[in-house]
DNA sequence: CGTGTAGTTTCCAACTTGGTTAAATAACTG
DNA sequence: CAGTTATTTAACCAAGTTGGAAACTACACG
């Protein structure tokens, strides 16, 4: 009966720390920046109307939900991408796929008795 | 240049409510429970050791994260999962999906290089 | 060594979160 | 109507977040 949400099997235990680090525009930016290659703190800085400290800060929260990795390069501290725990969103969200195709799949229906000549697309699901 | 990660069409300016919704174990789990099917608030809080206006509190904020729906029988205001938001947070974290894939490709790189035998599962590709 | 550049830490105010208890509301039941 | 059940609101509290300003650390360059 639980076929469609294995729960134990994706359990992430660091998965409040990401989400919660999502929960900022700011953060998201600078995740967007990052998507694009390295950057070091001022550069991640430069497109906000944020001082330094307040940048640094995000970067941080970042860095404890693993979200971003650093080096160290002279006094620059570049900052890269760790998209492994994106990858762990991606899982813990496609256990909920079944729910939205399911409601996709009523659409369909839906259009497809306004227009019964509309093939419905069915027998695309998940498992 | 942009290719991997358009931004302002996935711009989603309700995401740090989701994310913030989605940032506690409590949530999650009555999320989990709901995936399941409708549910009321006092059967939400069966499983948790919180009182009920704690549950109560935590269905608000999904409700006005949108990530649940309520309607009213009786004196029971059954919950439900609304699919959309987690749609949207599957949008949003699959734009990262080429830089994770990506990693994996090096990975799989990487075993192959251990194992010239295995076969490297390549063009599995996104797009 | 001193100066500039890159970044972090500390301290503080304002606000939010997550929980409690107690009281209020709302709808059914006898 | 009085009582019971389901849920919310109100009042409160401790702890956490987000931002700024100022001070600090770390490195390079001359």
């Amino acid at each position: 009966m639980t076929q469609t949400l294995d729960h134990d099997q994706l359990n992430d235990d660091r998965l409040d720390e990401t989400f919660a680090a999502l929960a900022n525009p700011t953060r998201r930016a600078i995740l967007a920046r990052l998507a694009q290659g390295e950057a070091n703190v001022s550069e991640l800085a430069a497109p906000f109307d944020l001082t330094l400290p307040a940048i640094s800060k995000h970067i941080k929260v970042l860095e404890q939900a693993r979200l971003v990795r650093r080096t160290a390069h002279a006094q620059y501290r570049p900052c890269s991408l760790d998209a492994a725990r994106l990858e762990a969103v991606a899982s813990w969200v496609d256990q909920y796929r079944p729910v939205w195709e399911a409601r996709l799949d009523r659409l369909d229906e839906y259009v497809g008795q306004l227009q019964p000549k509309r093939q419905q697309k069915k027998g695309t699901r998940h498992g």
